[in-house]
DNA sequence: AACATTAGTATTGTTTTTCATACTTACACA
DNA sequence: TGTGTAAGTATGAAAAACAATACTAATGTT
C-alpha cells in the first residue's frame, strides 16, 4: 500500500489546482464590461472622436442601429466608462467621453488594435 | 450667398471622417476571435495550465458545458489560436496548448487581467 | 402649414448563444 | 459480466443579443 502523503498525491494526480470564474478570472470581469459586439468598438469610436455626437456615432459606427447604440452607451455610461453630456437646444445634441475610468482601457484598446492589425495582415 | 469651398464646408459641418467597420477597425477584428462568453477565459486558462487537458479544463472553468467547451476550443483551434494534441489512449487524453500565435494575445491578456483587477477594487 | 432636424423610446421579431440532457467508444479492472 | 474512465456528439429547449420599424418632442426654415 502506498503511503499518503501530499507529494505522493500530487506525483498520482498531477493537476493544477487553477480555478476560473467570475470571482478569480480578472479577464471575465474585464469581458463583462467590454464584450459584445458593439461595446468595444464603442469605446474606440469614442476615443478617437471624443466629444462624440449620437448621431455622429451612428453614422461612423457601421451596421449600428439607433435603438443598440442607445442601449449600449446606457450600458457603458452604467458602468462608468463614458460620460453623456446633453446640451439644452433644439434639436438636441448630446456628446459622449470617455471618463477617468474609461481612459484608463486605453492599454486594452491599444492592444487590442495591434493585434488586429498583424492578425489581418497574417490572414492573407 | 455663402461661397462653397471644402475650408468653408469644414466649418460649418464639423464631422470627423472616420468610420468603423470590421474592415477598418482592428478592435472589431480582435473581437471576433475573443469575444464572447468564454473565449478569453479559455485562452487565459490554457496560458496559465498549458498544457491543459479536457477534462481539467471542465474542471476548472467553472459554469461551462461540456459542450459549450468544446464548441469553443473547436472555434479557437479553427481561429489557429490554440492547438490539439490527441494521444492514442484508453481513456482518451487530449492537450491544448497555445499555438505561437495564441501566445502573441498575451499582451492583450495581460492588460485586460491588470484592468480587471484594479476595477474590482475601485467598484468597492 | 408642412417639413427637417436630433436624440431618443417602444414594440415586435429574428438570430445567435448558451444550457441541459442523453448517448457513444474502447479498454481496464473487479 | 458489469462499471468506470475521458473526451467527446447529438438533440432540443431556453435565454440573451441583436435588428427593424414606427413613433415622439420642440423648434427653425420653406
Amino acid at each position: 500500500m502506498k503511503n499518503n502523503t501530499n507529494v505522493d498525491n500530487q506525483e498520482v494526480k498531477n493537476e493544477k489546482t487553477f480555478v476560473f470564474d467570475e470571482k478569480s478570472c480578472p479577464v471575465t470581469a474585464t469581458m463583462q464590461v467590454l464584450g459584445g459586439k458593439w461595446k468595444a468598438i464603442l469605446i474606440n469610436a469614442i476615443y478617437l472622436t471624443s466629444p462624440a455626437r449620437f448621431g455622429e456615432l451612428k453614422r461612423s459606427v457601421k451596421g449600428i442601429t439607433q435603438s443598440m447604440l442607445t442601449q449600449q452607451l446606457r450600458e457603458l455610461e452604467d458602468d462608468g466608462l463614458i460620460s453623456r453630456k446633453i446640451y439644452a437646444e433644439i434639436p438636441p445634441r448630446v456628446e459622449y467621453t470617455l471618463t477617468e475610468l474609461g481612459l484608463t482601457l486605453s492599454p486594452i484598446m491599444q492592444s487590442m488594435a495591434k493585434w488586429g492589425e498583424e492578425y489581418r495582415m497574417k490572414k492573407q
